[in-house]
DNA sequence: GCTTGCCATGTAAACGATTACACCTATAAT
DNA sequence: ATTATAGGTGTAATCGTTTACATGGCAAGC
């Protein structure tokens, strides 16, 4: 049944054209004349013509494909942000490679390499934690204006990003306890050498000066984004003498995981202390109690990296300013807040 | 500083043989001489070069990459199973590309598509819902033998797939309420199109006849795998006047929704109602109560699909049986079911 | 009527690898 | 000694596009 597929020498012939005429009808139409041009796309259709890609990027030294870095594929946090970026490339004919930056294995950890090889000409990464080693490699190889960071970023890196604003959802998560009533306000953190803990955290610590609130270390409880950390937070507050009354998360999964071991512990969310989160996850709306938290606007996320990829890779020229995108923030008041 | 990248050509020159045998050295190490072999290797080595991936790929006629089809990249679900599918490919040198099968604009529906232009050589569809056009497609294009689906399937197609034991899932989530004394079991049901709903309800029904339990048909309520369908099954719940002491739910999230609505309405879970979930997604364990359910080994599926299809590209003669390889679910019994 | 210029098209040279085929040893077989 | 064989290497064709350059025709300007 199938025969091979036909070429554009195919397209060609039954056109009655060159394969210049049938390259340029595809990807330049305007320079040919009417009745060539619809000639040539009716043989187009005719033999069910499809341009080669390997080909293609040969000769124009470009591979049509991009590259999503993503720290935990695993990780369901990510998966909002994919769903933008994919979104965002969607009618743009450019395929979306991902990759799993932590199970990279070792020899194909060389990020430089997708560019030099020739498999993509740009790159989204949503990993924060990138070695310096890649970082000058990038800027060695001239590829850094086709990188763009989103949600996460390397502090000082030369390159576009888009992000939350996370230093207001600090203030504002801090804020809204403030006006229930509460003043002894704890932070759980994200993992330390992340940049968005450190933001979150200075945001929340500048909060908490300008109200006034007691600035107790203590207070500070380190996590990592994760469940098991909300637990053993949960642990550590159970134990404290001198409890707070409220507790800011750096993340939407700490605050689950904080929640439960509360609970475990014999106190009630929002009754005996208030919780809350950051993201705004799908599952904070319906975990019990549903989760008051921030909402970070993850598809916007994906789709701006992508709108900025795609302006990079368009206008190659352009100054690779290392401009920062900011998305706001919204608190979402539910029911794991209550007034003091 | 950087100079244009060097070609094959140029580690020829360096290391004084012929563009043929660096080739050789490369692909195919043991056609050449110790010192040739070598010779090349160092020269590749001082040159820095990468062999280009687009003139291997129009050579060769292939691509190197593979496409992972997903119903929904914004679902955490099918997160993992990316990973598993992310670590299948880690060391095989194939790209892999993803596509979320819903997002995708109209005109680039034709899957079959990125076969003929050779984008990808194969195919993992996590999407059980492709078009009979879809289907007949690969048929005639003759690239059903490189495609495999994971997770979900389309009934009778004549591709391998990766599955897990769905109808055994159902059964042993029947079984273990019936063990706790329950026998009024409720079914929130996925979605209608869906083959995974079909089975589990299968299964559940089947479990149910064998032990002898009413076959009552308003106990089994449709949902979509959804938070938002499990919340409108609780209020359904909610409204019977007989109702049934346990539930089993087609996923973990319907699971998270049924229980938030239970508790909105006054219904504990477990003391009123206990509630069985399906996937054992992160969240199960550490949500309030924590969620028994029937485990799915999402990197599983994701790595076996991954080797399989791996299998199915290098061994291209190799019969494309439509072979079913069934992963094994597991009971992980928690706090969201007692005894009645 | 002849030049000039422009516009639509065609011709053919890239792009950078892989590999069929040819060739040239060196060794084994006769 | 001569031929056959095999193994290592080189030469050059090939994959299917895009695009610089060449060409030819036609309208406008003199």
């Amino acid at each position: 049944m199938s025969e091979k597929p036909p070429r554009i020498q195919d397209v060609a012939r039954a056109a009655g054209v060159s394969t210049a005429t049938v390259s340029r009808a595809l990807s330049n139409p305007d320079l040919l004349t009417k009745p060539t041009r619809e000639a040539v796309f009716e043989a187009v259709r005719s033999t069910g013509y499809r341009v080669n890609r390997a080909a293609r990027n040969l000769r124009k030294q470009s591979a049509n494909a991009i590259l999503v870095l993503v720290p935990n594929l695993g990780n369901p946090f990510f998966s909002k942000i994919l769903e933008g970026i994919s979104e965002g490339f969607a009618g743009s004919d450019v395929s979306v490679l991902i990759t799993d930056s932590n199970h990279l294995p070792e020899h194909e950890r060389r990020l430089t390499d997708y560019f030099l090889d020739g498999r993509i000409d740009g790159m989204i990464s949503l990993d924060g934690n990138l070695t310096t080693t890649d970082m000058t490699e990038f800027a060695r190889e001239n590829v850094g204006d086709r990188i763009v960071f989103a949600c996460e970023w390397v502090q000082d890196a030369p390159m576009p990003s888009v992000r939350s604003d996370n230093y207001k959802g600090a203030q504002i998560a801090v804020q809204h306890l403030y006006e229930l009533g509460h003043r002894r306000i704890a932070h759980v953190t994200g993992p330390a050498d992340n940049r968005l803990t450190h933001v979150r955290r200075e945001g929340m610590l500048a909060e908490r000066q300008r109200l006034g609130l007691p600035q107790r270390p203590d207070w500070i409880i380190r996590g990592d984004f994760s469940l098991r950390s909300g637990r053993e937070a949960a642990q550590r507050i159970v134990a404290m003498q001198d409890r707070p009354s409220a507790v800011f998360c750096a993340s939407d999964e700490v605050a689950f995981g904080l929640i439960a071991g509360l609970n475990a512990a014999g106190l009630r969310v929002p009754e005996d202390i208030s919780v809350v989160g950051f993201d705004d996850i799908d599952q904070a709306e319906h975990y019990v109690p549903a989760l008051t938290t921030i909402r970070q606007d993850r598809i916007g996320l994906g789709r701006s990296a992508a709108a900025l990829l795609l302006g990079q890779m368009t206008n190659a020229h352009n100054a690779p300013a290392a401009e920062v995108e900011l998305l706001d923030v919204t608190l979402i008041a539910r029911d794991s807040t209550a007034p003091r």
